[in-house]
DNA sequence: CTGCCTATCTATAATGA
DNA sequence: TTCATTATAGATAGGCA
């Protein structure tokens, strides 16, 4: 409660100080924002919060002050600010494309080297199959399903047609001689 | 006496909003001030009469509120260009990392697109080189004379170890059958 | 207008959770 | 440290000179 009259000094106890900042600081904002509302003028603050020197704090607004303060020195830094945002989320589209368009290709290339080493494996033999390739075979697998139902979708809706790659159609070859695993199967959207 | 509890409006009366201006404006002045020595921190009003639309008034002084407005303008504002500038920067080499990966991702994948194609036109002959494949022979021979420098080179610094893909012995073959290009060849950088 | 008055409203210092 | 409480200091709307 407030017992002791404010001596208009400056408060040398910390926490003290501290909290009395805070509150009289939200007693300005109030003050303020109510003088504009109740007589139609524009009016800012800005307050260096203690121990933070390089992050003032404004009023109404920061958009606000700087509408106000920009009055008497002519710059729009809403104009800046503004600019800037759309650079930003302009930036950020870029990477995101990006990023999509690497996680296409990564998908892509995993797919060409699968092929490949079905190839070298179809020509060369199991001899080659070994404890370095063996991590591929689940990929392989996966793969061949996939391809498997590709070609039957084409089998089923276009008879006559057939573009499949050659390789691709090995590859059903080389699952059938048992390399077949528990993947899941999942239909190729097109 | 202030019965009326005060509605947060503008207030229409000339009179009264003139009068209540007047009151808060003062007592604006006066918790500045006071915010000001309590707790030893730099702060500002800047405030616009009505019917003086472009002569704001300041507190705690004229020079005192430039000194803070200009502290606020100057150092806030570098301050955010900074950041922003670090920002940027930081977002523009994600994207050049990206491009960079996605660049190799694009290479390699080309690569397998034509060791893939290679072993096609091994496997069923020249039958199947046919217009559309036309257009990869280029790469196809850029490919294969990287390939075969980077064997003479494992050759002459390893003589015994031999860990050359088969495809791409392959690809010499095709090659020597009479599909080389005046590429200019590249050494391959490990 | 300009101040002053005063009943009431509002802000807040000190305290406790 | 941050909220909620509360009693008191401070601010102020409307009236009046």
């Amino acid at each position: 409660m407030t017992r002791a009259k404010i001596e208009l000094a400056y408060i040398t106890d910390p926490g003290k100080r501290k909290a009395t900042f805070k509150k009289r600081k939200n007693g300005l904002m109030k003050k303020i924002s109510e003088i504009t509302v109740l007589c139609g003028i524009d009016a800012c603050a800005v307050v260096y919060s203690p121990d933070v020197p390089n992050k003032p704090e404004f009023w109404p607004s920061e958009s606000g002050a700087r509408s106000v303060i920009s009055k008497f020195n002519g710059v729009s830094e809403s104009e800046k600010t503004k600019k800037m945002f759309c650079q930003e989320s302009f930036i950020r589209q870029r990477i995101d494309k990006s990023q999509e368009q690497l996680k296409k290709l990564k998908n892509e290339n995993r797919k060409r080297e699968i092929s490949l080493l079905m190839c070298e494996y179809l020509t060369h033999g199991s001899n080659n199959l070994d404890s370095n390739n063996i991590n591929y075979l689940k990929d392989f697998s996966f793969f061949t399903d996939q391809n498997l139902d590709e070609i039957r979708n084409k089998v089923t809706v276009h008879p006559a047609q057939e573009e499949t790659p050659v390789i691709y159609s090995r590859g059903e070859q080389a699952q059938a001689q048992g390399h077949g695993t528990n993947f899941s199967r999942k239909r190729k959207l097109n």
